[in-house]
DNA sequence: GAAAGTAGTTTCCTTTGAGAAACTAAGTTG
DNA sequence: CAACTTAGTTTCTCAAAGGAAACTACTTTC
């Protein structure tokens, strides 16, 4: 019986790997937060800016998100001394050390929607 | 005011770039998805193989999360002519194409686990 | 002192995800 | 025909995720 290696890499499945990718996965799940990355990966936003950026989340969804964001060193909050206070978010150095998983995340979705699209048009009522 | 544009690559969040990264999520996401996929990478399975060799999963969630493998193209199932009749899940191609997403976000998760070691055992009663 | 803007928090509610256990269905062995 | 195996499905239940709206707290403007 042949073994599925992944192409030419060893396998996944060492245990360690499997609970790297769900630290990962986990950091990263949330309905809001790819958003929200991606929306400071533009700049550094206040509160509100994200509010309005981001369509459709709440306050305290943006709250809870951002808080995540921050707990993992992803984001950074800084209050501002105006009046009255702002608080202004930023991505993080660290933050900016998941864009090759962003890149390659966004690369595989597109060729995703491709495909599934093809798959749709391509099938004539043969199932 | 500078702009943060992730290191020297565009920002993300053309909509289509977040709108694929969210979908990319979204396939990947649930609590045994990974797990299956990372089992499946060493080696063909029937269905009991998997309850055994993934601890803790229940049929229910084997069945729904291989369906919605399936549903996406990532692996196969092929019901074998033997008697009882058992069925095969492997990985297919398409699935494998996952494979540098899955690296990535081992590499990543695993530097993120040192980082938070050394964060915590760094702070000697700072606040 | 009422209205408006900043940055949230709290409460209440609905939806979704997940698990345990029982059950179906088909074939095999004794 | 009873017990066992494979491959699931169904039901019931609980926990977590998420949303709408109201509310807090502080400050400025009118």
């Amino acid at each position: 019986m042949k073994k599925k290696v992944f192409i030419d890499q060893k396998p996944l499945q060492c245990p360690s790997q499997l609970r790297a990718i769900h630290d990962t996965m986990d950091i990263l799940s949330g309905k809001w937060k790819i958003t929200i990355i991606g929306c400071l990966s533009f700049g550094d936003k206040r509160f509100m800016d994200l509010m309005r950026e981001v369509k459709g989340i709440g306050s305290k969804m943006l709250s809870k998100e951002l808080q995540e964001l921050e707990i993992n060193g992803l984001i950074s909050r800084t209050v501002q001394p105006t009046k009255p206070v702002t608080v202004e978010y930023a991505l993080t150095t660290y933050g900016e050390t998941l864009r090759p998983i962003l890149w390659e995340m966004a690369d595989w979705g597109q060729h995703h929607r491709i495909k599934v699209k093809a798959t749709f048009s391509g099938e004539v009522g043969s199932g």
